[in-house]
DNA sequence: CTATAACCATACGCAAGAGTATGGGTGCCT
DNA sequence: AGGCACCCATACTCTTGCGTATGGTTATAG
């Protein structure tokens, strides 16, 4: 239970930098809740679970509170799912995509996007854990968005390191789909569990396969 | 008190009374049923809604029976579940493997696998179903071993096609991961709904990316 | 033709989880 | 000091879905 805490707090930590609980051994330390408090929470154990395993009771259980707490910031647990959905595609996202538009020379861009997503693949766990959960309508939408926006993004990427806009475009399709299907085989089913030196180097062979010299 | 059972029983036939098996008829469907037709209608109900909406009523609603029948057949609802995958592991795969296999050309095996693959797409649907139950602990062993197979296959018909072994591993890595992926972003998200000559002309596309000439 | 096994219906019990009602406590503002 | 907004606990209700108990019906072997 206390340890579940920490972990949620340093989630927080991870993705907002500030610190609102530093119990972990001693008492439940009974501070207030916000409704981000709420969604963040939520989107931890999203990712942690999958969005299946998002109750409210548990939820609370894990932040040291009862169901009370919760029934005042959100009206029901869709609003709960809805705002955290929300908050992931405003917050979550980003970063990586502009952090990328800033390198100068459009064919250093592709490899460079690889090589970080490789090695960031903890901050697409949501990512990974929402893909699984298309059958809720609430993140149809929210997914559809993202995906597009990335998949837009990649498109012009292939166009500007010099592929023609039409095999661009299919080139994009199988490289975000390599992804998205890298995410499912990896985090969800273990398979034959590859190891650090060995992931470099299909990084490097999807790098040389996918992107035109 | 049983007038209205019977009122209710009567509603059920009128609205769920549709294609309870294979054979499409109509309400005097009152076959006995056997655990393979229960096994059926599961892995049926697993391709359109997903594991998480594997109930057993609802089940017995679609075959025109109760719960009373399902507990004849089944102890439980997870030894359905696990019937059901072991029956598509060992009935609903081998086919198509199996005639590539019987493709003379090493080199012609992989673009004619590619372009089956591509227009039987509904045959895929419970993997793809699968594929989100990754969570579900029965479902991972079973996923674990017909993708290993599926992997495995793909990795020899790489290095008959000519790549060397490291490399084929990864292609086939690749490749596998971008089936997946295309699964997951076409069944569930529906995502730019792409249209019947775009598909075939990405179905080209990644033959001449993904398979050396 | 009847006895037994196979199959199914009905009516329960039980647990989990969403949502509600209501009252208590805590901080802040005036 | 008192009041109001905010936050939470307790104790319910209601629904869903699994599993059980028990008896009824249909098929089939002898």
């Amino acid at each position: 239970m206390i340890s579940d805490i920490s972990i949620a707090t340093d989630y927080k930590d991870a993705v907002y930098g500030y610190h609102t609980r530093m119990n972990v051994t001693s008492k439940p330390e009974r501070t207030r809740l916000s409704a981000e408090d709420w969604e963040l929470a939520a989107l931890h154990l999203i990712a942690e679970q999958g969005v299946g395993a998002l109750a409210v009771e548990a939820l609370a259980r894990q932040l040291g509170v009862t169901k009370g707490s919760f029934y005042w910031h959100f009206r029901t647990r869709e609003a709960l799912l809805n705002a955290a959905l929300e908050r992931w595609e405003l917050y979550g996202e980003r970063e990586i995509i502009s952090q990328i538009e800033q390198i100068a020379d459009p064919r250093k861009r592709l490899p460079e996007l690889f090589r970080r997503v490789a090695h960031e693949l903890q901050a697409h766990r949501i990512y990974a854990a929402l893909l699984k959960a298309l059958d809720h309508p609430q993140v149809v939408p929210v997914m559809a968005r993202v995906s597009q926006r990335r998949m837009e993004f990649l498109t012009t990427a292939y166009r500007e390191a010099g592929l023609p806009p039409p095999q661009a475009l299919n080139r994009a399709r199988l490289t975000y789909a390599a992804y998205v299907g890298f995410l499912q085989l990896n985090f969800t089913l273990g398979l034959p569990r590859i190891n650090h030196e060995e992931f470099d180097a299909y990084v490097e062979h999807m790098i040389a396969t996918l992107i035109p010299a």
